[in-house]
DNA sequence: GCCCATCCATGCCGTCAGGTTATCGATCGC
DNA sequence: GCGATCGATAACCTGACGGCATGGATGGGC
């Protein structure tokens, strides 16, 4: 009825949290079904909470199974993220990790990282090109993030506001609205719009040079931030959504960090940015 | 060398790197040093990283065991919350606990309430009171808490500012200063300032009700809110400090927070803050 | 309506991780 | 140099965790 939860005890629970399958959480987890059913009878012993509705036909999470399975995987995160940064740490050869999209940096990055290289207890930056970016930071693999608020999840996150920019609409340059001077959502409603937010219906672009493509192929039509499209195709127009809310580029990292390479970083980031 | 770090190694980790000192630490922990040994030995196999120089007559942290340490705790608190929060699901009597200083609420915790009460999914509301209301929040006793930033860590939380407002001086009536319009921090230079960060020399002040006391009894100066010199005491004066950076009052809650009662918490708070 | 398939719980047993005590080796203060 | 202190090592013991076999409940097929 007492002491900590053990790592082993959440990793079982979400696995069977995750297909609500005992028998299939075993196999997934490598073991066999009676110790992981024996585990999960001691973790809702341990909470003194039922977690699971076992309808011997079927499995549900209960409201504090629930609760427990979103928690769960964030402690599991930072456990994991404890792990992967203190073994970074070790390596003889200190460094960051900045994580961004190809080309989403406004021109930003290379005054950051040269006054960073001017700030006290900088630290080398190595940058990594990739999508989830927030994954990178959550999971450790990344100490520093460029991305966009409110398209991405902040939560968890410390951020510093580099540039705040209207969302503009990426046409082809033969779309009749391309000539206008701005538009509204409402102009698009019967557009195929790809944002960067939630899935759309389809093709999918993994790159921005990719959604270019597409857009210019006159399937669809892009919502982006103003920094994203300087320089543009020649075949293609972009207009301002004035009644979409604007994008902020920001510098995030790990909300708990206290190393002062990180605090250089985001100094640098800070006085490189336009805002000042 | 693989596999998820366990949390009683991460524990058994803080009570070394706590107080360096091997036997110390496992006499805290009520098991023999050798077993405290070895599972630091084993954590380090298992991280492929030393975090411990051992001079065998003194325990230091190597750089990597810095990192793990302040990540560590981290990850505890994040797992000790989990249980915590899946505990109090449970209870037949849902409700989210706000924490708040006595006072500190700036005259707007009744129409917040008030709002929530009418929000569709809201739960009732119960309020505590607190000094360290982060803590709480982090360590999954409070749902939600009344900040004051920047004087508090958000970090790892999500907020919604309510109100800002500049700091003020709180002096005595007679005080040489308190006819003053209005103030700059240089001008209490000689003063014996007691603010909201910070140890100060002097006197420690418990309550604002204490600390205004001593400022009563030109004990101290204080640098307050606005917002919490309503009403004032007749033998005070406040004056605006005008090159003091201001203070603005939020509501925040943990960050990963997906409860709907959380969501109609901070909408009746955002639809309640004069902001809007 | 019976029977079988499915799926979680239980009982029993073996193994190893994690604990204990005893002891060693190294270092510092006197 | 000697004793005291402290962490590492050695040898051993116990119980938690996992495996296998089986039970019990439920739903679907014929």
């Amino acid at each position: 009825m007492d002491g900590p939860l053990e790592t082993r005890e959440l990793a079982y629970f979400l696995a069977v949290a995750d297909d609500l399958h005992f028998s299939r959480a075993a196999a997934r987890l490598g073991i066999a079904q009676p110790a992981l059913s024996k585990t999960i009878q001691k973790l809702e012993r341990r909470l003194g909470v039922v977690l699971f509705e076992r309808n011997s036909r079927t499995v549900t999470l209960t409201p504090a199974g629930q609760v427990l399975a979103r928690e769960a995987r964030h402690a599991l995160d930072a456990v994991d993220a404890a792990a992967r940064r203190t073994r970074r740490a070790d390596t003889g050869d200190p460094h960051l990790i900045l994580a961004m999209k190809a080309g989403g940096d406004a021109g930003l990055l290379s005054p950051i990282l040269a006054a960073c290289d001017r700030e006290p207890c900088s630290l080398p930056v190595r940058v990594i090109f990739h999508t989830d970016r927030v994954r990178l930071l959550r999971d450790g693999l990344a100490d520093a993030a460029l991305l966009y608020s409110p398209a991405e999840d902040l939560s968890g996150l410390d951020t510093e506001p580099l540039l705040t920019e209207p969302l503009m609409a990426v046409l082809p340059a033969s779309h009749p609205l391309a000539a206008r001077a701005s538009l509204r959502t409402a102009d698009l409603r019967d557009e195929n719009v790809h944002g960067q937010r939630g899935p759309t219906t389809g093709p999918e672009a993994r790159s921005l040079t990719e959604l270019l493509q597409l857009v210019a192929l006159g399937q669809t039509v892009a919502m982006v931030p103003r920094f994203v499209t300087t320089p543009l195709r020649h075949d293609l127009a972009c207009v301002p959504v004035t009644d979409a809310q604007p994008v902020t580029l920001l510098l995030a990292w790990p909300a708990h960090s206290t190393s002062p390479a990180i605090a250089a970083l985001a100094r640098a980031a800070s006085a490189a940015s336009p805002g000042r």
